[in-house]
DNA sequence: AGCACGCCGACT
DNA sequence: GTCGGCGTGCTC
């Protein structure tokens, strides 16, 4: 008989062991029963009898995960402090056999990119380097670099991985990509439906395709014979996820880049502080498309002012386009009663419910808890009630009135809900059906307008005061890249609202600076010199939810190198009914963090390394 | 993390 | 008597 020791996924708890009469290959994936229910699992090592009864392995499958794989999740456990099962359910395993007859087909594709001499020597310069920052300003020509390091990949005979934040949004980026690398190129991502999953997947394991372009999830395909990793928008944030294990695909795709001991490219217009300290960069400055842009500032927050009105106005006579950027989507974020201030909060989460005018519905944006829009306040009675903080759907309201000839479109998650809904509101702008796009982040992301020659851009100051030490960076940058959208073909004008006006005056044409300045304010405190950690409690019972943090944090103050920031409720105090309490830690390096947070984990603790949210 | 088990209050 | 809410403990 054979005694294994397996990995179960899904599971957060560690190893389990169970027998077999067979003898089955290591990291193999096999069908058990664990705690009455049929599980699948990965074989991690040969074990000796155990003192207790073991299971039957009821099936070995003709999956497994390979030994690069299995480093991967070492490393991600350990790191995440999580279980392996948690890592695995993550991973597409290869298939045994069908692994061996991969087509490794050479590709012989004939390249019509042409470089300019300044991208020629950027490719160049990279390519000198295992992991470097392609610090490459908006226009500046990232896409067609890339995608002729991508040739020379496949003339290797091997294959590249490119990633990008939420790559269902940006359907111009996967459709360039597509026309040129036509059968060798696939698109993973969560959102695709199962068919197109499996064809995908039928697709890689077979080795036809050759440029993986995905999400998050791609860098756990099962892809052999890997030749570089392109991180495209390295600063964005949807790269780190956001439920167990909170790993950061970015930071993971350096590390295999070691294991794979190929190269690693980050590209981005305003990269991470982090990026910027940590590796070789290369700058590629702008002057593709040679126009100019004219800054103007406005001493407001989020609100439409004759000043818009006028900018917006000139625009569109003159047959020219506007984008409209603010960070708050629906009518208003608050409703208030005028008379005694009573606000309106979500009955489940401690936050206010927005405003929904086209849904009649006061909602909110973190549990989805939805009712009828309030006519009196439940305290004093009166139906004064005042909205606050400008959404897209009011701005759309207003401008519409402003200019009832122009037709508008709203671009944020409420409208864009499904990949077609994009395309046809991109389609629309690019064919000059439409006059202004009124959108949250969505707007900056990757999209291509070519012949915007006004964004105006609001609600900076609400993204600067973010309790959050990467505020300032978030700002500028998404500044920066929503203005980066405008005067693609002609000069363009960009009207800010903002009352730190020095601030962004003074780094908006120089983003080197910016992180220059940034290493100082960072220096003492906060990464990339410091690790931080954050612990999260939740808990329907609130006490539950403090004593355990209480409990973590007595057993973590004998840790000398480990600082315990702070300790106490979040921010947001309760979420979907749970009361959340928080622990932050601090240290030189992360080993000290993860020794210590792993020796004393509490059962309703959740782990996240590398924070970028504090709420 | 699930999920069964068991204890106690509410109600036909 | 029975339904079901949720606190506790277990998973090879």
């Amino acid at each position: 008989m054979f005694y294994y020791k397996l990995s179960i996924i899904g599971s957060p708890l560690e190893s389990f062991s169970y027998h077999s009469s067979k003898n089955i290959s290591l990291n193999s994936l096999v069908i058990v029963i664990f705690n009455n229910r049929k599980k699948e699992a990965i074989v991690l090592e040969e074990a000796e009898k155990p003192a207790f009864e073991t299971l039957e392995i009821l099936e070995v499958t003709d999956s497994c995960f390979s030994q690069k794989q299995l480093k991967l999740a070492h490393f991600i456990a350990s790191y995440y402090i999580c279980s392996l099962g948690d890592v695995f359910a993550l991973m597409t395993p290869f298939l045994s056999e069908g692994n061996k007859k991969g087509d490794t087909s050479h590709a012989t594709h004939i390249s019509k990119i042409v470089l300019s001499k300044r991208q020629v020597e950027a490719l160049e310069s990279l390519q000198k380097h295992k992991v470097a920052l392609l610090f490459g300003d908006t226009g500046s020509g990232k896409t067609e670099l890339y995608m002729k390091y991508f040739e020379e990949v496949l003339r290797e005979g091997k294959r590249a991985l490119f990633l990008m934040p939420e790559i269902s949004l940006t359907p111009q980026m996967s459709n360039r990509l597509q026309e040129h690398f036509g059968d060798y190129f696939v698109i993973w991502h969560s959102k695709l439906t199962p068919l197109q999953k499996s064809k995908a997947q039928e697709k890689i394991r077979s080795g036809k395709a050759k440029i993986i372009a995905g999400a998050r999830s791609s860098l756990f395909l099962p892809i052999g014979d890997l030749g570089l990793i392109v991180v495209d928008e390295e600063h964005d944030e949807s790269y780190k996820s956001s439920s167990r294990p909170r790993y950061n695909a970015r930071d993971i795709a350096i590390y295999m880049g070691k294991i794979y001991d190929i190269p690693v490219v980050l590209g981005s217009a305003t990269p991470s502080l982090g990026s910027y300290v940590k590796f070789p960069y290369i700058r590629l400055k702008g002057g593709y498309f040679d126009s100019k842009k004219k800054f103007i500032y406005e001493k407001r927050t989020q609100e439409i002012t004759p000043l818009i009105e006028s900018h917006l106005r000139e625009v569109y006579e003159k047959k020219e386009q506007s984008i409209v950027f603010l960070p708050t989507r629906a009518n208003f974020k608050y409703l208030i009663c005028g008379d005694c201030g009573h606000t309106f909060e979500c009955a489940f989460c401690s936050v206010g419910m927005s405003l929904h005018q086209n849904s009649y519905a006061l909602k909110c944006h973190y549990c989805n808890f939805t009712q009828a829009i309030p006519r009196v306040c439940p305290e004093c009675h009166s139906s004064h009630l005042v909205s606050s903080r400008l959404g897209t759907a009011e701005a759309m309201n207003i401008i519409a009135e402003l200019l009832p000839n122009a037709k508008l479109e709203q671009f944020d998650r409420d409208t864009i809900t499904t990949a077609a809904k994009l395309k046809k509101v991109l389609k629309r702008f690019n064919d000059k059906e439409s006059n202004i796009l009124v959108g949250t982040q969505m707007l900056s992301k990757g999209h291509d307008y070519h012949d915007v020659t006004l964004a105006v851009i609001l609600g900076m100051d609400n993204l600067l005061g973010m309790p959050d030490y990467k505020a300032r960076e978030k700002a500028l940058s998404s500044l920066i890249q929503v203005a980066g959208r405008s005067g693609r073909a002609k000069d363009a004008k960009v009207v800010v609202q903002t009352f730190n006006e020095e601030f962004f005056k003074h780094y908006i044409e120089n983003y080197e600076d910016f992180l220059e300045d940034e290493k100082l304010f960072r220096q003492e405190l906060y990464p990339p010199y410091k690790k931080l950690c954050r612990i999260l409690f939740a808990h329907k019972n609130g006490v539950k939810a403090q004593d355990a943090m209480r409990e973590m944090q007595g057993k973590l103050r004998v840790f000398p190198k480990v600082e315990i920031v702070g300790a106490k409720k979040c921010a947001i105090e309760k979420v979907a009914n749970k009361y959340r309490f928080e622990i932050l830690l601090r240290a030189d390096k992360s080993t000290d963090i993860i020794s210590a947070v792993r020796s004393c984990k509490h059962a309703l603790s959740e782990v996240d390394m590398d924070p970028i949210e504090f709420t």
